[in-house]
RNA sequence: GCUCCCGUAGUGAAAUGGAUAUCACACCAGCCUUCGAAGCUGUUGUUGGGGGUUCGAAUCCCUCCGGGAGCACCA
């Protein structure tokens, strides 16, 4: 459908062409509303518009001295007519109709040959159906979740883990070659907060092979306790600072043993998660390592482009529209932003990208800002803040129930997901015989599902109210909907298959809605993967799955009739495109639930 | 105070400068002795206010109102 797409506007433009009209930017796309066509253009009213102006005359259209060319036609809608005349005499094989509408809307309708074809194709091309190579050859790396060890991995690293899957997966799709990579802050005065809390609850330590969760549960307790303690008393203020100390020179044989196995106990447990969410990193990048790096690239610098201010280094983000950031701070301690800048040239060293998405909240869209414009003059030979996007995603809230309004602790990854597991479970069918394993499983992929649905299908950057309730409803806009949706055509593939009907058959029917909407999988691939945008393969999903459940009840699809091979052949169309489409969200697929 | 982001039915969202602003939830009325009712069909209701650009504005510009975030030695 793309290629039929890009060949629509081909010969609009060569239409265009043999009237010595010069170029004119037009587009070919999906109108709004079904009724008006497949594909239709604008190009009549931007052509006229642009003949106008070049006409400069009050009676546009009319008069035609100076102006070396001719629109062939008084108003828009006369140059669409004029337009689709021409498209029709051309007798492209894909096009069935060309009709004019509106202010001068050219709509085109395909051929059922042409629709037929994508369709086959969605049936043949299985796991790649939907891809395309617009990215082929591109090396993107792209960082994403980026927990501290020695924190909790609360709700609020589930929108970057989910969404940066989510646009690995997409960006693939394309075609392009994908990096995932993680940014860890393994020092800090975090870190020596969580020391100090061990050392003062060691009699509540876990034993080496206790459960990971509650390993991170007491370095979670642990940091609370140096967090509150850090900030209420002077004395205990000192120590830590001195722990941090001794965490970077690695001095204190007692602060390194803690250090290094909390360090390994925090990324055991984050690797345990990630594997429930379906990541897989490629590498992890920690602070501990890019901080000389970005240290030196600074001073390598000092009075070019960093300056020193009261003892400290700074960027004078000013000079160039943003704020003034310390780079390194009075102590000689690179800050986040120096770090990042080593980073930057870290990733390049280990995949020379050409394209670097940072997936992070957008509370530091405004530092970012700085760092990319710190990074243009730093790395202005190799070109790394062009090729660098900054994808900012908003808060995850919860609105009311049981998680809110807990007090206290913050809420973690896991305990969300536990609590969509169990709501899931109650609701799980009868019908079907699941051990209690099974059931265990079955329910914890649903929940990573509906919650990472309920973060991908809005666009990135907003705020996410998750209402536990609503979020996890079943109904209509939801994760475990399009689950449901495929589930249910999986069980009606496998009746087919028994019943013994073969398709695709015969093409018994005429194309419907849902046929239509199928063929239009590969297109909303592309608008994804350009625009960094999964919420429109979110959206797309359900359209299609409400389109398939109306199909369904009114359509017997298995059945002795001869239409049914035909039916089944579209039903697993819409399965291939459904299963596709949430391997690229990053949700787990159910055979049955 | 300054800078950035955001205001779309009661609620949560969608819309590539395009055509009558689209979904879902909730509400109300229906549909299971045909393939999974976590489903389907139907009904009600929306672009914060004002100005501008444009053939055409939820979308771009200005302004006001409302919400959020950031504003140098944390990350």
């Amino acid at each position: 459908m793309i290629e039929i797409q890009e060949r629509i506007h081909t010969l609009i433009t060569s239409i265009l062409a043999e009237w010595g009209i010069p170029e004119v930017d037009f587009v070919v796309e999906r109108p709004t509303d079904p009724a008006n066509g497949d594909f239709a253009s604008n190009v009549a009213m931007v052509a006229y518009r642009g003949f106008a102006k070049a006409v400069d005359s009050n009676v546009p259209g009319v008069k035609h001295e100076g102006v070396k060319w001719s629109i062939r036609g008084n108003n828009p809608r006369e140059v669409a007519e004029n337009i689709s005349q021409r498209l029709r005499e051309l007798q492209d094989p894909n096009i069935s109709t060309v009709e004019v509408a509106g202010a001068g809307f050219i709509n085109i309708r395909l051929s059922e040959t042409a629709i037929r074809h994508t369709l086959d194709e969605a049936a043949e091309k299985k796991n790649m159906w939907g891809t395309n190579e617009r990215l082929k050859g591109k090396k993107v790396i792209i960082e994403y979740t980026d927990p501290n060890p020695f924190k909790e991995f609360h709700i609020g690293h589930l929108l970057p883990n989910t969404i940066g899957e989510s646009l690995s997966r997409i960006l693939e799709a394309n075609g392009a070659e994908v990096r995932r990579v993680n940014y860890q802050g393994d020092v800090g005065m975090h870190v020596a907060m969580a020391i100090w809390g061990i050392m003062h609850s060691h009699e509540e330590m876990p034993h080496e092979d206790a459960d990971l969760r509650a390993k991170a549960n007491f370095m979670g307790k642990a940091y609370a306790k140096g967090a509150k303690a850090y900030q209420e008393d002077e004395k205990i203020h000192t120590e830590i600072a001195s722990i941090n100390k001794k965490v970077y020179e690695g001095s204190d044989p007692l602060v390194s043993a803690l250090y290094k196995n909390g360090k390994r106990w925090s990324l055991e447990y984050f690797e345990m998660i990630y594997k429930l969410l379906g990541t897989k990193f490629d590498r992890y990048f920690f602070e501990s390592e890019t901080a000389e790096f970005g240290k030196t690239a600074v001073l390598a610098s000092l009075g070019e482009i960093f300056e020193r201010s009261d003892g400290a280094v700074v960027f004078p983000g000013e000079r160039y529209g943003f704020h003034t950031r310390v780079f390194i701070n009075s102590e000689g301690i690179p800050t986040y932003e120096a770090k990042e800048l080593g980073l930057a040239k870290l990733k390049y060293e280990y995949f020379p990208y050409d394209r670097s998405i940072v997936v992070t909240g957008n509370e530091i869209s405004d530092y970012f800002k700085v760092l990319i414009e710190a990074m243009a003059k730093v790395y202005a030979k190799e070109g790394l803040a062009e090729r660098t996007a900054h994808i900012a995603h908003g808060m995850l809230r919860l609105s009311t129930g049981k998680l809110s309004s807990r007090q206290g602790n913050v809420v973690t990854a896991l305990e969300l997901i536990d609590d969509a597991k169990a709501k899931i479970a109650e609701r799980m069918s009868e019908k079907h015989e699941f051990t209690d394993a099974d059931r265990v499983e079955v329910a914890e992929r649903a929940a990573v599902g509906a919650v990472k649905y309920s973060i991908l299908r809005q666009e990135i950057g907003k705020d996410i109210i998750f209402d536990f309730d609503r979020s996890l409803s079943f109904d209509g806009d939801s994760g475990p909907y399009l689950e449901y949706t495929l589930a249910r055509i999986k069980s009606l593939l496998r009746k087919a298959e028994e019943t013994g009907i073969r398709s695709p058959g015969e093409h018994t029917e005429p194309i419907g809605d849902l046929e239509r909407m199928v063929v239009r999988f590969p297109e909303v691939v592309l608008r994804a993967g350009e625009g960094l945008a999964p919420h429109h393969i979110a959206n797309y999903l359900v359209m299609l799955a409400h389109a398939f459940n109306a199909y369904y009840g009114k359509m017997q699809i298995v059945s002795e009739r001869r239409e049914s091979a035909y039916r089944v052949h579209i039903a697993r169309a819409v399965g291939t495109t459904l299963e596709n489409g949430l391997h690229m969200l990053a949700i787990p697929v159910l055979e049955r639930m």
